[in-house]
RNA sequence: CGAGUAAGUCAGGCAGUUGCGGGUAGAGUGUGAAAACACCUGUCCGAGGAAAGUCCGGGCUCCAUAGAGCAAGAAUAACGGCUAACGGCCGCCGGGGGCGACCCUAGGGAUAGUGCAACAGAAAUAUACCGCCACUUAUGUGGUAAGGAUGGAAAGGCGAGGUAAGAGCUCACCGGGGUUGGGGAGACCCAACUGCCAUGUAAACCCUAUUCGGAGCAACACCGUGGUAAGACAUCAUUUGCCUGCUCGGCAAGUCUUUUGGAGGUGGCGCUGAGCUGAUGCGGUAACGCACAGCCAAGAUAGAUGACUGCCAAAUACAAAACCCGGCUUAUAGAUUUAGUCGCACC
RNA sequence: CGAGGUGUAGCGCAGUUUGGUAGCGCACUUCGUUCGGGACGAAGGGGCCGCAGGUUCGAAUCCUGUCACCUCGA
């Protein structure tokens, strides 16, 4: 498993959010932009909209288990914010992997 | 067979691949003077019956307090028990509901005082509108609560006697108060006597009895960067930082101790604890208690259980620990166990 | 973890303290006015007072529980 960092301050998510290009799926929202680092940093939003804690913990963890599958192919030097949204806590992860892994490749941070 | 009542139990399982958090072992690898940290390998453990809401009660910690009391405020309210404690639980009494199994019940005090009772009604705690009776007669005076009418409520209810007409005025039954006796641990129940002192509301103020010091793990304890203040030593050199990846060179910065301060971190924190399990034994109607046997079983810090596949008829409910316990309340698909009740049919 | 507030007509709000009639403005419907519309005038409809129990003769109001939303403090 290669390293990466999680994003904790609210800081830098408001970065991410203003100055970051943005991919929407029915699924999953992505907030990509550059951090002028060498590290990978990650972030995982859900907001009360989504449900209780139940929901909540269910969408970020289908989250991160798409993500782990793209892990590997991802170049360093960016701060990636994933959102949930409504429709989250009731799809599978595969569905997710293909949303991301779209919007990955249109925001080209992809190795291959 | 149908309907209904009460008390419980479970909360998907198995197999495979992959992944996450913690404990532990290693003679393994790397960094390091060491302690230790990171990785790797093996192994064990890893959300709930409500973890939820935060409505009560405690443990624990700090603050206050010699010890105790008063006032204020709040909570509770038949009686007996259980419990560390409780506004919880069990039993029981009174009241209410159901044909029944059974269920519901904030259930102290209205002769300590104050307040309120719209509309209707003659009159609302007080009364004579109609009516009835007696006396007197344009008329009025007195007696009367049986009847009419209003209302949630009109000086116990109903029947008989009695009376001028009436009235607990008298009597039987029912209801209530008081006294005496009996039963019960007690609330209370039963019987006899006594002739009725008088609406409701205290989830209106209030009175009585009992209980309560305050705050909360962001509590609290420890380590502690930069900065501040004081003292000692030094003003060369060394060291550190920058230009600059290296050497030369240049530039900049005093160091230590104590105090204050509190970015951040560690503990608190899961550890033997009002602990968990028991188709075990004893006591108790029960809640529960005692004994015995076995077990140690989540502990994160942006917050760990996910993903994919196959089988089981279906996998579809509500919902995720965050210092820890005992309750209460609320949400909840489906499956299932036990014990009563009523109705119908048959023997 | 702690403290407080609000749910009333389609919308915005009174009324709750001190229990008996649910009201105001905009909006809606009809009529009048105008050549027509707007404005104006007149009349009218629309409410289980968030939900469930209880106290009371009687509850939007009092009490208990519960649901949703909002705000504040550490």
């Amino acid at each position: 498993m290669r390293d990466y960092l999680t994003i904790k301050e609210n800081w830098q998510f408001q970065r991410a959010y203003k100055r970051g290009k943005s991919f929407v799926s029915p699924v999953v929202v992505t907030y990509i932009v550059k951090n002028n680092t060498n590290n990978l940093q990650i972030g995982i939003t859900t907001s009360k909209k989504i449900g209780k804690a139940v929901q909540r913990n269910r969408c970020r963890r289908i989250i991160r288990a798409a993500f782990y599958e793209l892990l590997p192919d991802i170049k360093n030097g960016y701060d990636i914010v994933f959102v949930a949204r409504a429709k989250t806590p009731f799809v599978k992860s595969t569905d997710i992997l293909n949303a991301i892994k779209n919007h990955l490749q249109q925001a080209n941070v992809l190795n291959n």
